[in-house]
DNA sequence: AAGCCGGGGAT
DNA sequence: ATCCCAGGCTT
């Protein structure tokens, strides 16, 4: 069966390869344990390696265990999260780790159907536990494979398409091995991360160039194919800025939308005969515009009535609380009271 | 199928 | 400025 042929040479070349040129020392990879490849994993969403390595250790000494993680609260996971983006993943983690101990006697499930049911976790990450944690060879779909895959099997068209994606998952099965799971579920990630990168890829030094098809066509740097971007909406953000001596007033977020469950500065109304506008801050999401616009409120001004908590904090405490970055910015720019 | 959700790094 | 990153959830 070629199919076998394939998935041989694929992943014993890149075997060969990882095992003299691949990352080895990544802190989650010692040891691989479930919990542990799963924190990494999650943060890893969407998020880069280079960014991952000052949260992780952190993280993982402060909630060492799912245990630990489900009994903490969510203050104290979004505060470790500050700074990582997207705070959903935090708030499904600890869903998720609570779920652990209420079905699966406080330990994640050991079935890629058991993760899946578990928020903050798809096909993907599933299989990326799985396989890193049991030594299983699963599939796996991340940025790094989407690139190396679209490009070794010459499928065109942006992977967020549900046809392209299909390809891609298909290309990924052919390709697994037999054993080494773990290991070749890192090579393929240190493949996309060290070589096969998105610009100037090192195909000189690629263990699969010889049967890659966009090296065959000069095609590295049409595939994958991108996403045909649209205009970012605007919006505007008043946020209201309360002193009160050394302290200031902050609010938490509603549990949807952006910065969800986070605490920041009280959004509202400011009157501008009273109020005094600071610097606008624009702030770029993936999908829109943020102008925000702090306003300076008047010592003696009363603060409306919120339908989510409010509370004093004092500027320094503030700061350690987990407060998304606009905010940290606009509070750490404030004058020292006097 | 498309929109939503952050922040940082690279170019 | 723009793109991309160890994606998943919701509508």
């Amino acid at each position: 069966m070629p199919s076998c042929r394939l998935a041989d040479d694929f992943a014993a070349r890149l075997l060969a390869w990882w095992d003299e040129h691949g990352r080895h020392d990544l802190p989650w990879q010692h040891p691989r344990t479930a919990y542990r490849v799963w924190v990494a994993e999650i943060m890893l969403q969407q998020t880069q390696v280079s960014t991952v390595i000052h949260y992780y250790r952190p993280f993982l000494q402060r909630f060492p265990d799912l245990q630990t993680l489900a009994c903490a609260g969510i203050d104290d996971i979004m505060s470790a999260w500050s700074g990582l983006g997207y705070y959903r993943r935090a708030v499904h983690m600890h869903r998720a780790a609570q779920l652990c101990m209420q079905l699966h006697k406080g330990a994640l499930p050991t079935t890629a159907e058991a993760l899946l049911a578990l928020p903050g976790i798809g096909r993907s990450t599933a299989n990326a536990i799985i396989s890193q944690s049991l030594d299983l060879p699963l599939p796996i779909l991340d940025g790094n494979l989407k690139r190396v895959l679209a490009r070794h099997a010459g499928i065109a068209g942006w992977p967020g398409e549900r046809s392209v994606e299909r390809k891609l998952w298909l290309a990924a099965e052919l390709r697994l091995p037999q054993h080494r799971g773990a290991d070749y579920a890192q090579a393929c990630m240190d493949l996309g991360a060290t070589l096969c990168r998105r610009r100037q890829p090192r195909c000189g030094d690629c263990p699969v160039a010889g049967d890659c098809h966009a090296l065959q066509l000069s095609q590295q740097d049409e595939l994958p194919g991108r996403r045909q971007r649209r205009a970012k909406t605007q919006r505007q953000l008043q946020l209201l800025v309360y002193r009160r001596g050394d302290q200031i007033l902050l609010q938490k977020r509603p549990a949807i939308g952006i910065w969800a469950s986070m605490w920041s500065l009280p959004e509202g109304t400011a009157d501008p005969r009273s109020a005094q506008a600071m610097q606008v801050i624009r702030h770029e999401l993936t999908h829109l515009q943020l102008h925000i616009t702090p306003w300076l409120m008047p010592e003696t001004a009363e603060c409306m009535v919120a339908d989510t908590p409010l509370q004093w904090y004092k500027l320094r405490e503030s700061l350690q609380l987990g407060l998304p970055k606009p905010i940290r910015d606009i509070i750490a720019q404030l004058p020292e009271p006097d």
